[in-house]
DNA sequence: CACCAGGCAAGTA
DNA sequence: TACTTGCATGGT
C-alpha cells in the first residue's frame, strides 16, 4: 500500500519539522524568479541574489525585463551560474510578456497542463523549475522532484534508482490527494530532510528520523 | 583542500 | 536514447 507508506513519511516528517512555510518569497513573481535562480545552488546564495535586485527596485516583471543581460548578471552574481541564470530570467520574461503581457495574473487562470507544457518550452526551464513555478507560485496541486525526492525514496525503496522525473512525481500524484498545501508541505519536509541528513557523502542514515 | 547546493541544455556516441 | 560536460558562487 503506497498511499499508506507516503502518508506515513509525511506525517513523520512533519511531527518531527513542522510547517517549512515555502516559498520564503514575498509575491509569486519572486517566486518565479527564485525557481531559476535556485537551479543547483544553495537557497543562501540566492537570497543574496534577490537582496539585489530588491535593492535595485527591480524585482518586477517590467523592471527585470528592463535591464541588459549583462547588467541582470552582476546583480545575480551571488547564485552562481550568473551567465546562464541571466539569460534564463530572459528567456522566462520574453515567454511571459509574449503569452501573458508580463501578468502574472493572467497566468492564475490558465489551465494547469498547458501551462506546464508551456513553461517547459522555454529554454532554461526544466521540469523541477516549472513544477515550482506551478506549486509555489501559482498553487496548482503539482508535486515538485528534486534530487533528494530521488534519492531518498529511492533508498527506502519506493522508487528504483535513476528513476527518471516523470516517473518518481507520478508516484506521488497517483497515491497521494492532490492538494496544493499538502504537495507544498511534503516537498520543503523532503527537503529539510534531505540537508540534514541525506547528503551525497555524509549520509546520516543512522539518526534519520525515517529510520524505525 | 574537497565537496556540495531546492538543474538544465548542449554535445557526443 | 543514454551518458557526459559546462556553468560558478559561497558555505562546511
Amino acid at each position: 500500500m503506497i498511499s499508506r507508506r507516503l502518508g506515513s513519511i509525511y506525517q513523520k516528517l512533519y511531527a518531527c519539522f513542522g510547517r517549512q512555510h515555502w516559498w520564503p518569497a514575498k509575491s509569486p513573481f519572486e517566486v518565479m524568479v527564485g525557481a531559476i535562480l535556485t537551479q543547483n545552488t544553495n537557497w543562501v546564495n540566492v537570497e543574496k541574489a534577490i537582496w539585489n535586485l530588491k535593492e535595485r527596485r527591480v524585482l518586477f516583471p517590467k523592471g527585470l525585463y528592463g535591464l541588459t543581460e549583462k547588467q541582470l548578471a552582476g546583480l545575480i552574481r551571488p547564485a552562481g551560474y550568473y551567465n546562464v541564470k541571466a539569460k534564463r530570467l530572459r528567456e522566462f520574461l520574453t515567454f511571459l510578456f509574449r503569452e501573458y503581457q508580463g501578468s502574472v495574473a493572467r497566468m492564475f487562470s490558465c489551465d494547469t497542463r498547458r501551462l506546464r507544457q508551456q513553461l517547459l518550452r522555454v529554454n532554461g526551464i526544466g521540469p523541477e523549475t516549472a513544477d515550482s513555478i506551478l506549486l509555489y507560485a501559482l498553487k496548482k496541486p503539482v508535486f515538485v522532484v528534486d534530487a533528494y525526492t530521488r534519492r531518498i525514496f529511492s533508498r527506502h525503496k519506493l522508487v528504483s534508482e535513476g528513476v527518471g522525473y516523470d516517473e518518481a512525481q507520478g508516484l506521488f500524484m497517483r497515491h497521494l490527494k492532490k492538494d496544493t498545501q499538502l504537495f507544498n508541505e511534503y516537498h520543503a519536509l523532503i527537503v529539510r530532510l534531505g540537508k540534514e541528513f541525506c547528503l551525497k557523502n555524509k549520509p546520516r542514515c543512522e539518526i534519520c528520523p525515517l529510520k524505525h
